[in-house]
DNA sequence: ACGCTAAATAAACACCGTTAGGTAATTAGG
DNA sequence: CCTAATTACCTAACGGTGTTTATTTAGCGT
């Protein structure tokens, strides 16, 4: 019978990586409920105990993984906007990158962004308002800020309706994130145009709802 | 020394009673992942097999509180459309009532709309557009069809920039959502007025980010 | 070649959802 | 009223989870 595989000693770095890429791999094909210390660690071959000598804890694994998120929507982002000098062009556009990057990485984004306190909040992502954000921001805030940039663009030239940036780039996002939110969980849901539904979420946000001059009793631009 | 305490035995609809109550108030009290089929039966004041008896398996209960949570819902959406004739001002006060609800029921809510699988699906939400859902509509179904009839009203009447009601129900229903989403699960993120965000969004999704006669590239209203 | 550092291990803890099988309380039938 | 059937409930266990402790041992520096 055979003895046990000798025990191979690796360097930290190495085992960080590959803890971490197995991580990623569960990750994305089991999803997040069912990648565990142990299905990690017989991916890497070794204990689920030898983690912890490379990792504090799960979370720990999880901000790493959250970090790259993080780096990767930055990069999307900015690539989507880069070729674009219209500020309304550049911000639809990258609403538009933000979804398609989150419904591209479902799990990814429902640890980030549908979880509680573990993406945001930990990894720093916090709108770059706060004075720490400002002082180093992570990739998070960054990326949040491309939108926010976009936004602040538009009204500069006074394109908007409305003159809160602050609080124009929160609902801006907030209607991004419904959108793949939505999906995400529901993707069995009969939608009945899955395109058509981003479509129009990003033209219903930039054009409302409404006809020209419809009036409409409204707490923020009340017409009635 | 005491022996233990006598084995009571209670009616099946009381014990079912007596555990789904215990779930809720552990759910809407430590969360959703910390509700435990042994917590619920040390609450209960029995045995965590017991449960079993009453219930298929932990999915059973978390159903009926999904059920409950429509139920509710609806309840809510409705009284808050009652007194109102105007379509517009009935779809705005029924995306207010949603969002209302949602975030003062955030656990459920998480429950319903941000765990895959567990709310619409199998709860029977599902648009009232498939034809089981038409024939025996489920309470889900009845409170999306709060917003769906809002939202075909203003088409109706000519009110809307765009003509599809199904898909407007949806990208209503997603800006509703996002709003709910985000706040719940990033209640510590430094949102700069979340009152102001509520109706923020909901604006946008009436009127517009843009000034009236903003011209804009758009897929679906191109001006430019 | 030796000794030290630390990566890896084995074993255990407390928790989870779920199941099998035995006990006993309630109820139906005679 | 006594018996028999039903079934609510319990005890014990299984395999899973994250994590901790004590121990072994690989590999590097002297």
């Amino acid at each position: 019978m055979p003895g046990r595989p000798p025990r191979r000693r690796l360097s930290p770095e190495e085992r960080r990586r590959q803890i971490v890429a197995a991580a990623k791999a569960l990750f994305s094909g089991e999803g997040i409920e069912h990648v565990s210390m142990r299905k990690i660690a017989k991916e890497v071959g070794i204990t689920q105990a030898a983690i912890y000598q490379h990792f504090e804890n799960k979370e720990a694994i999880l901000f790493v993984i959250i970090e790259d998120f993080f780096s990767d929507l930055l990069e999307a982002l900015s690539r989507a906007i880069e070729s674009e000098a219209q500020p309304l062009e550049r911000l639809r556009r990258a609403m538009r990158a933000y979804i398609d990057y989150g419904l591209s990485h479902p799990e990814a984004y429902r640890l980030v962004f549908m979880t509680p306190m573990s993406g945001l909040v930990r990894a720093g992502m916090a709108v770059p308002r706060t004075e720490e954000a400002k002082a180093r921001p992570s990739k998070g805030s960054l990326a949040f800020g491309v939108l926010d940039g976009a936004v602040r663009e538009a009204v500069n030239r006074g394109m908007t309706r409305h003159g809160d940036t602050d609080l124009l780039a929160e609902a801006i996002w907030a209607g991004g994130h419904g959108i793949v939110s939505l999906m995400i969980t529901h993707n069995e849901f009969p939608w009945t145009d899955p395109e058509g539904l981003i479509d129009l979420e990003i033209d219903l946000l930039f054009r409302g709802l409404l006809h020209e001059g419809c009036p409409m009793r409204s707490k923020m631009f009340p017409t009635v």
